[in-house]
DNA sequence: ATGAAAGCGCTAACAT
DNA sequence: ATGTTAGCGCTTTCAT
């Protein structure tokens, strides 16, 4: 291969305007100290010879890289595009956090990492110095492992942590998994459904965790009881079986289940399915996440949409933002969730106990 | 911010092992010249300190970046984004691409840039000299874009060109529309269609004609009419409807239908639906691309599958032989797709006129 | 087989 | 407000 050195340099705009490298640097970093009529000057030579700075030798010098690292789970990842299963999860990081990095002149970097190895921080340790990225994103369920945490607050990198309340380090950024599965609580409850059932997401992220939380809150509220009506998941479809048929197997089964994440809730609506049962004159379902498949199910899915580009967006500008050294939100940064109304919920029928 | 350096640079290695910087650097690009013995001790250093090379640096000094640029079209990877309709062509490209290049420490950047801008060389040669990539992979219909390709070729840049026949320029690789479309073709003419229609792809992507140039190859070696049965089409919903509807108000309707995209099989779908007709019983429906969603449609959809991964898998492989001066193929490379058999085919019904 | 010197493109620190 | 100097971490080129 030809060696290959930059076209125009930093050099070729100083010396076609007649000026040190130095104030070009400046015009380039929006510095100060540069009078106006000299900077549009600069700003002129470097439009007409095309010249963009190179991001390895800025960040040689000591300043930014311009790289910020999108981290998720690599087997989990890995799993989700080899099922073909329509999981946007990377689309809408992308659709937000990279768009929002070219606003500003920054790259996303996508990166796979174990969260169950033993040497997740070698290989983070390895990203980053081979990278030297300003700023890391973490995904769940990154964003609560203490290693991972650990390491980046010693490495003094800014980075954001997704689907995260904790308030030691980084920062935390919620899709308010606790208020959202309340919110779709509260809408069966307003329905008229007095049981209905929770199947939980994998212990192992912490999300899981506040759904329950929201639900359970919500249920309470409306003065419904959870004794039996909890079942646990890991957002695997198999598990979504599972969970679905022993809640339809209890004695009093509910009038409407709420799954912790799409495959689990397609599990339910087959589960239902060779139950006998019909979605959703029999049984009502609300998923979370709203995946694209939803809208392709029989019937489509009501949901809980995750906002991940907006998150990640933010994520981006919380990043820059440390970065330059701003004032940053003092707790977790909330985005809503909304609930997608489709065709998979129905008021509860009146029962002879109500 | 803190100003950050590496905290294991090259130079600690050397100091640790008592050799000279170049010493080392050998060793990490294992070039020869060192003795095995001493290589070992290098390495052994390396693994301890927990030492990685920065690439920015290694970029500086003239060496690889290890960066590899994915090229997407703007609009329509944005406008698939936001539809969340389940494309997950990034995705693949990622799990091909992204993970070939981790194996060789290269690390793959999505880059988007408008197709139809003036300024389309501006755009390119900012993300390069931003980057400084060893490498360029475009995708359609960027592959064929004569001016993206000119570009690349006076940057001396490695580029493979997914989706591309071309022999100019760039390393081509194909993933074999012609093929697959007389394949989708002869399958459904083994099945005893006579009259299938074929709704074509936009007219900007080369590999639009070629799929047309396979549909009419095998239905001539069928010995089938291709007279009237061929429709416009821009891969969008809308047109797939328009071209549907036109096709099924034939005075002698095809029995069969190949889409040249998954949004158009659906718009088939539908617009036979609303005319009373039945899939796959009235009417067989094979589609292109193979995108999620299919395994959710009523009926699920028989597919030219897109092997995507494998292609982008490829084009990383290719594009690291270029850069170190590997034999290269002398022609396109050929990726074959195959036919993923749903319930979207019937055999043809007896007619009076056979 | 190994080492020393020079420099990549840029910015921080320090002049002026 | 502008310029000069030094150096980031690495690989090249050229010694030895």
């Amino acid at each position: 291969m030809a060696r290959r050195r930059q076209a125009v340099t930093i050099r070729h705009v100083a010396a076609d305007v007649g000026v040190s490298l130095q104030t070009v640097s400046r015009v380039i970093n929006n510095e100060p100290n540069v009078r106006p009529e000299l900077k549009e000057r600069v700003q002129e030579a470097i439009t007409r010879l095309g010249y963009v700075p190179s991001i390895a030798a800025q960040r040689m010098s000591g300043s930014r890289s311009y790289l910020i690292l999108a981290l998720n789970d690599r087997a989990r990842t890995i799993a989700d595009w080899r099922a073909r299963q329509g999981t946007d999860w990377v689309d809408q990081m992308l659709l937000g956090g990279m768009l929002k990095c070219a606003e500003h002149g920054y790259r996303m970097i996508v990166e796979l990492v174990d969260t169950h190895s033993d040497h997740v921080e070698r290989e983070l340790l390895g990203a980053i110095a081979a990278l030297q990225p300003d700023g890391i994103i973490l995904t769940p369920p990154h964003s609560d492992n203490p290693h991972i945490v650990r390491c980046l607050t010693e490495q003094q990198i800014p980075f954001a942590r997704i689907g995260s309340n904790a308030q030691d380090a980084g920062m935390p950024i919620s899709m308010d998994d606790e208020g959202s599965a309340a919110m779709a609580t509260r809408y069966l409850a307003g329905r008229g459904h007095r049981r209905i059932g929770f199947i939980a997401g994998a212990p192992e992220y912490n999300l899981s965790g506040w759904r329950i939380d929201g639900w359970k809150t919500a249920m309470a509220e409306a003065g419904l009881a959870t004794d039996d009506l909890l079942q646990a998941g890991d957002f695997t479809f198999a598990s979504g079986e599972r969970a679905a048929r022993a809640l339809l197997a209890l004695p009093s089964p509910p009038s409407a289940i709420i799954a912790s994440n799409d495959q689990m809730a397609l599990a339910t609506l087959e589960v239902a399915r060779k139950a006998g049962l019909s979605v959703p004159r029999d049984l009502s379902v609300i998923s979370f996440d709203n995946t694209p498949m939803m809208q392709f199910t029989q019937p489509q899915l009501t949901a809980i949409d995750q906002p991940i580009a907006a998150t990640a967006s933010m994520a981006v500008e919380l990043i820059i933002a440390a970065q330059k050294g701003e004032a940053l939100p003092d707790r977790v940064t909330v985005i809503p969730a909304t609930l997608v109304e489709r065709n998979s919920v129905v008021d509860a029928k009146q029962t002879v106990s109500a």
